[in-house]
DNA sequence: GCAATTTGACCAAT
DNA sequence: ATTGGTCAAATTGC
């Protein structure tokens, strides 16, 4: 069965993204050390960035869920093998053009993510220099998680990485697979042009029934990483000494905390 | 020896 | 016919 965001879904992407935002920026502040209060606590600080970036990055990911399988097709044999091969994964041949949606992430320097993947294909895409690498998640045999993402370096900069994630991530892969990046510049999050333009929008309107229902399925993965970051969302809305410029900021993260009354 | 990556082939969608 | 996503054998690295 496929899967179908539903309108509170994208909604809590957009204050994901938000979230995500606000937390850059604060990256931004703590790189460029604006912050009085950095001299006292510079390491916590920046471990709470670098987990809210890597909690959106992964939430991110969790909610694209695009993907419930599909007809498994057969490889033709060409090295003597019988026609009929074993059909045990779903993923085989699925395709991202015509329907399946995807988040995209723009990130300068590097392609971590936080995520454990591996790369399974790479492609020259026509009418780009750059190839477009694919990968799945590094679990997917072991605990058969669907999570995929394309690579492709930006046409325009190419220390930037686009990144389009696909499937859903089931592995529960634990923050200690996370990697640290020292400039883990990511530059804008949004969605790809068809994620709300899709032909699937008809399907949205007359499942109004169903929203809650999906929404808290899709979400459970979001959930279990909102929960592991609000300590430190919360911690840093008490920092609310901080000159005002910051404010914008932290007003966001504030709503960015309160996803979870959104998710519930 | 094993795991990860590379790369040409296969095949579905357009 | 073309394009792009995936497979899987070959290669590489540890």
């Amino acid at each position: 069965m496929k899967k179908v965001m539903s309108a509170p879904g994208f909604a809590a992407l957009e204050i994901l993204a938000k979230g995500r935002e606000s937390a850059e920026a604060l990256h931004s502040m703590l790189h460029q050390q604006q912050l009085p209060e950095v001299s006292t606590m510079p390491h916590e600080l920046w471990a709470l960035v670098e987990q809210i970036l890597h909690c959106c990055d992964r939430a991110l990911a969790a909610l694209s869920g695009g993907t419930g399988g599909g007809a498994c097709k057969k490889r033709n044999p060409e090295h003597g093998s019988p026609v009929d091969l074993p059909c045990t994964t779903r993923s085989k041949r699925l395709r991202v053009r015509g329907g399946e949606r995807g988040i995209q992430v723009q990130k300068k320097w590097t392609m971590e993510d936080g995520f454990a993947w591996r790369k399974y294909g790479q492609k020259n895409i026509h009418g780009s220099k750059q190839p477009r690498l694919y990968f799945h998640c590094s679990y997917k045999d072991d605990s058969g998680c669907m999570g995929r993402r394309q690579v492709q370096q930006s046409e325009a900069d190419s220390s930037v990485y686009v990144i389009t994630y696909f499937g859903e991530h089931t592995c529960g892969q634990n923050s200690s697979r996370w990697s640290s990046c020292d400039d883990d510049g990511l530059v804008v999050n949004r969605e790809t042009p068809d994620l709300c333009n899709s032909p699937e929008d008809e399907e949205l309107q007359e499942g109004t029934v169903n929203v809650a229902a999906e929404l808290l399925e899709q979400s459970t993965p979001v959930l279990e990483l909102m929960s592991m970051s609000s300590p430190w969302l919360e911690h840093l809305g008490r920092c609310q000494e901080w000159e005002v410029g910051y404010s914008k900021s932290l007003f966001n993260i504030d709503e960015f905390i309160d996803i979870d009354s959104l998710l519930q």
